[in-house]
Formats: structure tokens, sequence, C-alpha cells
DNA sequence: GAGTGGTCTAGACCACGGT
DNA sequence: CCGTGGTCTAGACCACTCC
């Protein structure tokens, strides 16, 4: 059974992998254990572990003590996408980033927020609201709110040049992050702001983060239709 | 500088972790070599080693060869989310499944197609459109187009009782795949099958999927403004 | 050339979970 | 109980890449 010798773990997932998608190993199967593994791979134990682990990691294989490894029915899909900050994401395409403060204000939060992100009524906030430009195109329009409870020195900052994720980023250790993506009509704000016409598609990306169940920012980007996020597997 | 012994590879990327989040690293920072912490956490290379790795595939750090372990300026952000099957999502939320299919037709790949996901000029494909109601209410808008190339035997499958999505990943499991989100305003073909008016915002799941670099399949997912994709991190 | 991470090994002990 | 994966160790060699 003994293979080829020298098997790195890259390697072993791609022979596995193999297996799966030849139907050598059709869902369901039960792989044989990772000694066995390594001895017709001719490497380590080590080495099969990790290999197995990493493909249980991205879905494909289900691994529990005692019971062992099995190929999933249907393995899991997990789409996995790299969020880069506004500011690198335009000067990754060559075009000139500019950015600029519309809107600052400290204020209460409004109801809205409050049970969003869970805030305590006296809860003060900063609001802000901010774009992004690539090449004087207005790319990201930026609707943010900050807990100056979690994070008082916000009030202290203008924000007419820092940007205030990356601001907050820099200070404000997070524990928790809440993602959405969706699709919406255009209010008029965000119409002004990007310069479309009320009512047109845009794509939005909500971002809230938290620091130990204290709610730090929520931030609301929204971007022209054709905007795209795409896997990075 | 020898800490508590005994500590694992999961508690030593809490502790960097910590680090990272408090300050005592901050961006930039070049971190002591592995030896160096594998010696202060009482621990082996290869547990430190395991703890810097995740912590890097996670975003938070960097690591080349010879300039060391550095600490990220902004921490990757990644998204990450499971995509569950058009039914299971309809059918978690209590709401009564139904499928319906509207279109089937057999075809010459259009240019677009071809171009897309990289088909020869004399594929056949088989081009579908369905819909997926909740409680009677169109959920999601189904564009799909099958690689018959690829997949012969769909040309022998109605597709009238099982959906396209749920068919074809029962017999072509592990393929790649790479999907794109966007909104897009709706056309003709989307607002009629929606019950949405032409412009209105939709929100777009592309979905491509290949085995072995042979195209097998491209759908486009529509879906009412206020579908919303979330994730934990 | 030399420092650092990347990987592998052979062996060990542990923890979970079927039987 | 006992098979299986989960993790750890101490040591080794290799491959980048900066100097």
């Amino acid at each position: 059974m003994g293979q080829n010798r020298k098997q790195g773990y890259a390697e072993i997932k791609e022979i596995i992998l193999g297996r799966l998608k030849d139907g050598t190993w059709p869902a369901e199967t039960r792989l044989p254990d990772e000694i066995t593994l390594a001895g017709s791979f001719g490497c380590a134990r080590a080495t099969v572990n990790r290999a197995l682990r990493e493909l249980a990691d991205e879905g494909f294989l289900s691994r529990k003590r005692k019971s062992g490894t099995h190929v999933n029915r249907i393995p899991q899909r997990q789409a996995r996408f790299q969020i880069p900050s506004v500011r690198d994401e335009i000067e990754a395409t060559r075009a000139r980033y500019r950015y600029h403060l519309l809107h600052r204000e400290p204020r209460q939060a409004p109801a809205w927020l409050r049970g969003r992100i869970g805030l305590a009524d006296h809860d003060q906030v900063l609001h802000l609201h901010c774009v992004h430009y690539a090449d004087n195109e207005p790319f990201q329009f930026e609707d943010r709110w900050i807990n100056l409870t979690a994070v008082p020195s916000a009030a202290d900052e203008s924000f007419d040049q820092r940007l205030p994720g990356e601001w907050l980023i820099e200070r404000m250790p997070y524990t928790d992050v809440e993602m959405t993506f969706s699709a919406t009509a255009a209010d008029l704000t965000q119409a002004e702001y990007l310069s479309v016409n009320r009512g047109q598609s845009l794509f939005v990306i909500e971002r809230t983060t938290w620091l130990k169940d204290a709610p730090v920012t929520y931030a609301r980007l929204s971007h022209h239709a054709g905007y795209k996020l795409k896997t990075g597997y």
C-alpha cells in the first residue's frame, strides 16, 4: 500500500479531495483512520492529521473521536470574503482616494439604534456621515454611529481627516463583529451623497461591533449598484 | 520568563489576541520569534507555530521567513457565510416552501455565458427559470445555466419537481465555487417573477461552480430588497 | 550567510464517545 | 472498555529572504 514517499500535508489534501471528486469516497463514506492513512501515504500521523483537519475545517469532512472521519453528504459551503478598508479597496484600483466628512453630531441614541445594537436609553452617540471618493466619483456613503459611552475619546476627535473606521480600529479592540449584506433603494440622503436618483438600487454592508457585550459602533456602508463582493476561497 | 506551564495552542492564541487588543503589541510590532515565545509560554515550538499560523490565517498577523511575525495594521476583516439551500432557508422560518419551474430550454451557450464561465463554442447548455416561494410569496428567482457537456444527464431531467441546485449537488458534490453578491435594479423578467416593479432594488447572489476546471453551472439568484445575508466572525 | 518560519517525524498521552 | 481523533513534544531539515 505504501505509495510515493515524502507526501506533504498539502499533497495529501489534494489526493483526498481528488478521491472525493472522482467518487472513490462517496458521501457518508468512513475514511480509514489516521494511522492507516499515514501508512498508505508513507508519512507520519501528524501529517495526515493536518490534512484531514483542514479538510474538515473547509467543510468537506466531519470528524468525531471514536466514530472516525466521514465524507459530508453536502459539503458545507462557506463563502469567505475579505472585506478591505475602503481606502485600500480604492487605492488597489489605482484610483485616487479622497474622503469627506459631511456631518458630525453628538446626540442621544435614537430608539431604532438602541434596539438594534443594545444601547441604554441615556447613552450618547456620535453620528457621522462621510463619503469616500474614487477619482472624485462617490464610491461609498458611510453612515456611522459611535457609542460615546464605550468610546468617550471619539467626542474629542473631529474626524475631518481621520477615517472613522480606521480611527476606531486603531484604538478600540472589539470582541464581536456582525455583518450583513443587503440591497436597498436609495433614500434621499444616500441619493444625494452618492449622486444617484432616489430609489436607485444600492448595495449595503452593515457592520456592528461589540466589546464584551458593550456596543462600540454601527456603520451602514452604501455602494452603487454594480459594486460586487466576490468570494476569496 | 517561563510562565504557567502547559499552555495549549488555543490558550496561546487567546493570550496573543489579548495582547493585540489591549495594545501590548500594537500594529506593525514585530513579535518575538517562535523559539523565544515557546520559551516564555513554556511549550514546544510547534505549539506556538500553530497558534501563530492560525492567527495569521484569521488575518491578525503576517508572517514571513526571516523578517518574522508582524501585527497587521488593520486586521483583515473576513466575513464567513454559510449558504443554505433555499428550501432549508425558507423552511427554517416555518414558512411553507413551494417551487415552480417556469422555463426549461436546451440551447447553445450564449456568448456572455461562454466568456463568463469558460465554455467552448459548441457546448450545449440547459437554461432554467424557477421561482422559490415562501408561503406563496415569491422569495427567490433562479436563473440557471447547466453545462450539458459536463452534466449530460441533466438533459434527461425535467426539473419540474427536483430543485436544480439540489439535483446538481447530489450528483456533483465536490465542485469549486465562486460566489458574488451585488445589488441590481429588477429587469422585466425578474420583476414579473418576483412580483415587483421594474427597476426595484434586488439582492443578487451569483454562483458559478467548476469540477476540475470544467464549468458545471452558473446561477443567478435574485431576492427582494429586504433579504439580508448575515454573518458572525 | 544566517535568521526565521514551514514542515515533518516518531512517539506519547489525553479526551471523547460508542459499545 | 477501547478505538479514534486532538494535541503536545523534542528534534530535525528545508526554503525563503533579508543583509
